[in-house]
DNA sequence: CTACTTGGGTAGAGTACACCATAGTGTAC
C-alpha cells in the first residue's frame, strides 16, 4: 500500500472507531470527510512535511496534527490508544457496507460478536435478525457482505498489481545475472483484478541468479520441466519464473495463457502461430485470435468524460485541458455531475450556463477547443437529470447510474435503455456500476443494453478508472459484432487521473479494439459530425 | 472535528430508498 493509501485507511478506520466509541458525530464526521479529501490529493508527502496541507479545506487542525503525527513516527497515539479499548478484529467488521460502526457496536454489545468469523456464524445461527433495528434482509445483506470481503482477499486491482510488480523488477533489475524480466500471467492477460503476481526471468544462469535472489528474497521454490519457480513470502501470492533461452518462449507462453486456453492450444503443436501472437495476444477465455488491436494512445485526439473542481474534480477545466494537451489530446468534452448527483456537487442550470461562460472565455484563448459536455444522471424512471428544452445547452451528453442501484434487473434494464433512446445521448458512461473489490455490478442485460446503443447510436464507454473497467471485457467481443462504438474515457477527477487511459487502452486491446471504433480517435471534425448526428448542437 | 466569523462561539451539504416497524432511523450516492 501507498504512503496515501495508508493514511486513507487509518482516517477512516479511525472515524468508525470513534463512532464505535460514541464520539461526537461531526468529529466522526470531520475524519470521514478528511479522508476522501485526501483521496484526491497528490503528493501528501509534500504538503504535510511543508505544513501546508492545513490550508486545504476539509483538513483543519486536529487532522493536520494527526497526519503529521503519523508522518514523523509511523503511528498515531490516539490512534493506537483508541484501538487498545476496542475488541480485537472489531476493525474488519467496518468494512461491511450497510452497517455502519455504530451498528457494529450494537452487535458487539448484543451478541459479543467482534470479527467477521463470529459474525458470519451468527448469522447462519440466526442470531443477528432478532435485534432491533436489524432484521431478516439486513442479515442476508451482511452474510452477503462478508462473503464478498472474503472472496476478494489478497486481491489488487490492476494499476496496484502493475506498481507492486514493477517495484520488484526494479529490484531484480539490479542482479546482474538476470537479462531480461517480463510480467506473466494475469498481469500479461490484463486481468481487472489481479490474484497472483508473476514474473518470468531470463538467465544464462539459473543457479548463481537463485542465489542472488536469496540475498534479497525469502521464498520456497518449486521446481517444474521448463523453470524454477520461486514463491516469495508476500501477503500477495507472487511468483518469479526463472529459465533460460532455449525455454524461455514456451514458458512465457504457459504461464501467461489462461487454462482453457492452453488446453486448446498447446506450445508444441502451434509454437510459430504462438511467437507470433505473443505480443497482440492476451491468451484468454474468449479471446478471438483474429482480431489484432491496432489501438495506440498515440491515436487519441479527444478527451472526454472529466471532472473540474466545478462538481467533484481537483482541478480546474484550464488545468485538466493544458495537462490534457501536453499529453497529446487535441480537443475536450468536459463532463461533470448533473444536478441530481449532490455528493459530487453536481451542476444544476445556472451553475452549468456559468460553466459555458468559463468555457467559452478558455476557448478564446486556448488553442484546443473545449466542448460544454455532461455526465448527466440517469434516474430512476429512466429520464435524464434537466428537462429536454435545457438538455439543448449540451454539446456532449454521457449518461450514467449513480443511485438507486439495488433493483430488479428488467427495472433497470428498461431505465437504462429509456436513457439510451434519449435523443441527447451519446455515451453511456459506466454501464455496470461496479467498482473492482468494493461494489458489485448492479443488475442489467447487458446485452440488450449493448443492442439498444447500437440501435440508437449510442456510443458505449469503457472507462479506464482501474477501480471500474467498465464495460466488462468479456462484452467487447459481443458489442464489436453488433457494430457498436467505444469510447475511452479514465474518468478523470484529477490531472493525474488522465494517464488512466492506458489502463482503458490495455482493455481494448484485449477486445481486439480497433482505432475506427473509438471515439476519442476521431479527428475534430468527425467528432462535430458525430455529436451532430441526431440533434444540432453547433 | 472544520469552517466561518470573530477574537469565543456556532452550525454543521440533500435526498431517496430500504428496512424494520407500523413512525422513524440508517445508509448510500
Amino acid at each position: 500500500m501507498s504512503f496515501k493509501q495508508d493514511l486513507i485507511t487509518l482516517l477512516n478506520n479511525y472515524s468508525d472507531m470513534m463512532e464505535f466509541n460514541g464520539e461526537n458525530k461531526f468529529k466522526v464526521n470531520a475524519f470521514k470527510n478528511g479522508a476522501l479529501v485526501l483521496k484526491k490529493l497528490d503528493d501528501i508527502e509534500t504538503l504535510i512535511s511543508e505544513k501546508t496541507i492545513g490550508e486545504i479545506k476539509g483538513i483543519g487542525k486536529g487532522i493536520q496534527a494527526f497526519l503529521n503525527e503519523f508522518y514523523e513516527n509511523g503511528s498515531v497515539a490516539d490512534f493506537e490508544e483508541l484501538k487498545g479499548k476496542l475488541p480485537e478484529g472489531i476493525i474488519e467488521l467496518f468494512a461491511i457496507k450497510g452497517i455502519s460502526a455504530k451498528k457494529v457496536k450494537q452487535i458487539y454489545d448484543e451478541l459479543g460478536v467482534s470479527n467477521l468469523e463470529l459474525l458470519e456464524q451468527a448469522c447462519i445461527e440466526n442470531k443477528v435478525a432478532p435485534i432491533k433495528g436489524f432484521g431478516e434482509k439486513t442479515q442476508i445483506k451482511i452474510l452477503e457482505e462478508i462473503k464478498r470481503l472474503k472472496s476478494s482477499k489478497g486481491l489488487l486491482r490492476l494499476n496496484h498489481a502493475f506498481n507492486r510488480a514493477d517495484e520488484l523488477k526494479e529490484h531484480l533489475s539490479r542482479i546482474n545475472s538476470i537479462q531480461r524480466i517480463e510480467y506473466t500471467g494475469e498481469l500479461r492477460r490484463i486481468r481487472e483484478v489481479i490474484s497472483k503476481i508473476e514474473l518470468l526471468i531470463l538467465t544464462n544462469d539459473i543457479e548463481s541468479c537463485i542465489e542472488e535472489i536469496q540475498k534479497e528474497f525469502s521464498f520456497s521454490i518449486e521446481e517444474n520441466e521448463n523453470c524454477k519457480t520461486l514463491k516469495l513470502e508476500n501477503e500477495i501470492e507472487t511468483f518469479l519464473h526463472i529459465t533460460d533461452e532455449s525455454n524461455f518462449d514456451e514458458v512465457l507462453y504457459l504461464t501467461t495463457a489462461e487454462k482453457s486456453f492452453r488446453e486448446k492450444i498447446s506450445f508444441d503443436d502451434s509454437q510459430n502461430i504462438i511467437l507470433e501472437m505473443m505480443d497482440q495476444h492476451y491468451f484468454d477465455l474468449n479471446e478471438n485470435l483474429k482480431s489484432n488491436s491496432n489501438l495506440e494512445q498515440k491515436d487519441f485526439k479527444g478527451f472526454f468524460h472529466f471532472h473540474t473542481t466545478s462538481s467533484d474534480g481537483l482541478n480546474l477545466l484550464n488545468e485538466m485541458v493544458n495537462e490534457g494537451v501536453s499529453q497529446g489530446y487535441e480537443y475536450f468534452a468536459v463532463c461533470d455531475h448533473s444536478k441530481s448527483a449532490f455528493y459530487a456537487n453536481g451542476l444544476n442550470e445556472e451553475r452549468i450556463l456559468q460553466q459555458r461562460e468559463e468555457i467559452d472565455e478558455l476557448n478564446r484563448s486556448s488553442k484546443a477547443k473545449v466542448y460544454h459536455g455532461i455526465e448527466s444522471d440517469i434516474l430512476r424512471d429512466g429520464s435524464l437529470d434537466y428537462d429536454d428544452d435545457f438538455m439543448n445547452n449540451f454539446q456532449f451528453v454521457v449518461i450514467s447510474v449513480h443511485s438507486i442501484f439495488n433493483i430488479a434487473e428488467d427495472e433497470m434494464t428498461a431505465r437504462v435503455i429509456k436513457a439510451i433512446e434519449n435523443p441527447h445521448a451519446d455515451v453511456l458512461a459506466h454501464p455496470t456500476g461496479r467498482l473492482l473489490l468494493s461494489r458489485n455490478p448492479y443488475k442489467i442485460n447487458i446485452k440488450k443494453v449493448i443492442d439498444a446503443c447500437v440501435e440508437n447510436d449510442v456510443v458505449i464507454e469503457i472507462n479506464a478508472n482501474p477501480q471500474r473497467l467498465d464495460l466488462d471485457w468479456r462484452n467487447i467481443y459481443y458489442a464489436r459484432e453488433k457494430g457498436c462504438k467505444f469510447a475511452i474515457n479514465p474518468d478523470a477527477h484529477s490531472t493525474k487521473g488522465i494517464a488512466d487511459t492506458k489502463y482503458g487502452i490495455l482493455i481494448g486491446r484485449k477486445g481486439g479494439l480497433q482505432k475506427e471504433e473509438v471515439i476519442n480517435c476521431y479527428s475534430e471534425s468527425e467528432f462535430i459530425k458525430f455529436i451532430n448526428r441526431k440533434v444540432k448542437r453547433i
